[in-house]
DNA sequence: CCACATACATACAGTCCTGAATGTATGGAC
DNA sequence: GTCCATACATTCAGGACTGTATGTATGTGG
């Protein structure tokens, strides 16, 4: 047999799997207590691991953190990309386009993620760290606008309606911080919704008759 | 001569004076370190006293924190309601309708405010108290849809504009948390002010035919 | 002016957190 | 199988923060 219960696993994959364990616990953290209630020892215990194994493989706080923010980052673009898909294969284009942009934003790891922006504002390391990490997500989400409107693929005007889409959503969403009423919110979006729709409509219809 | 260097007050003037010097203080605190790095201590030293008189006049940090909220709350509406009277003044009600809003959201208050939002989601102490005078502070906004649309007040179709408008820049503001370029955001919220305004010019002219 | 309440200061105890030091187990090269 | 690197565990020292206890000063009513 050797599906043994114990599998010999090599140092590599323990190494990894570890620091999954590690990251997807901080992330857990500033969802359950936020970046204040993050602490060394909760992630650890959230990991079942001790602070030793922690320590060994994130030296410092801040290399936590940082890694942290990554691992964070690279699950959003992972997110979009798979959503990218749904949207190829919508007939409403900017319906489902605007929906897929909400969901997007829903769950844990926005959340986490809103905690880690606000916790850079007063903390110039870490600032750094999800500045350079947020460019790159937005070139995942800039894929999302080349979907939107084929055919107007990096036009500036779709790209900034993209850009207020977002910021209205996450507005919403931080009002959904105080407010714990789910059916409020989504009261909200849908009003909101209803207006992003009459301008991307209105924007579409300007582009093709720009181009004709 | 009366006017001596130690000017005699009563007690419930030094008491008024110092629970405003400890809660400036604490929102202060807030701005500069953030709610993770805003302890009583801080508070203390920035407003120039010793954490015994802090802890005298609020015995616990939630005491501290709490009435600080409210304190942030009252200086929002006061704030706004200033701005009623330019908003009255204007002869372009929706574009200076826009930018008052806008303009409401700058400064440290709104600052420290998110900081207490983004806090309260972990904190469900904290969040009742967030909750309660928020909802205080949405009527002090209220007011401000009504003058927007004079003959519309208080139309549920202006209402939500304007809960559309507050989103978009609450989301811009939180990307602000990130991209410290203040270039970038103002770009960000000159696209999104045309996009409102496009929105707002229409409902206009939609509630107008309605009327007639 | 005296007794008391309120305002403020100082000192300390208990808790939690971070990081370092040191010890043990497991995997890999030879 | 031996030796070394890497993975993980345990323990402790130092620091920060909150809350409490106790002392001093400043007003306030009788």
């Amino acid at each position: 047999m050797e599906n043994k219960v114990k599998t010999r696993r090599t140092q590599e994959e323990r190494s990894a799997s570890m620091r999954q364990r590690l990251l997807d616990a901080t992330i857990e953290c500033l969802v359950t207590y936020g970046y204040a209630g993050t602490t060394t020892t909760k992630v650890a215990d959230l990991a079942g691991v001790t602070r030793g194994a922690q320590v060994h493989h994130f030296p410092t706080k801040a290399d936590l953190v940082t890694a942290a923010v990554r691992h964070l980052a690279m699950k959003r673009a992972d997110f979009a990309f798979t959503q990218l898909d749904r949207l190829r294969a919508a007939d409403d284009l900017i319906g489902v386009g605007l929906d897929l942009l909400w969901e997007a934003h829903q769950g844990p790891i926005f959340t986490a993620t809103v905690e880690l922006w606000v916790a850079s504002r007063a903390d110039e390391e870490l600032r750094r760290q999800v500045s350079t990490v947020e460019s790159l997500a937005a070139s995942s989400f800039a894929e999302f606008d080349r979907e939107l409107f084929p055919g107007f693929a990096g036009h500036p005007k779709v790209r900034h309606f993209v850009y207020t889409a977002m910021d209205t959503i996450r507005g919403i969403l931080l009002s959904g911080f105080v407010i714990t009423d789910a059916d409020v919110i989504a009261q909200r979006w849908r009003r909101a919704r209803a207006h992003l729709r009459q301008l991307a409509q209105q924007l579409f219809d300007e582009l093709t008759a720009e181009q004709a």
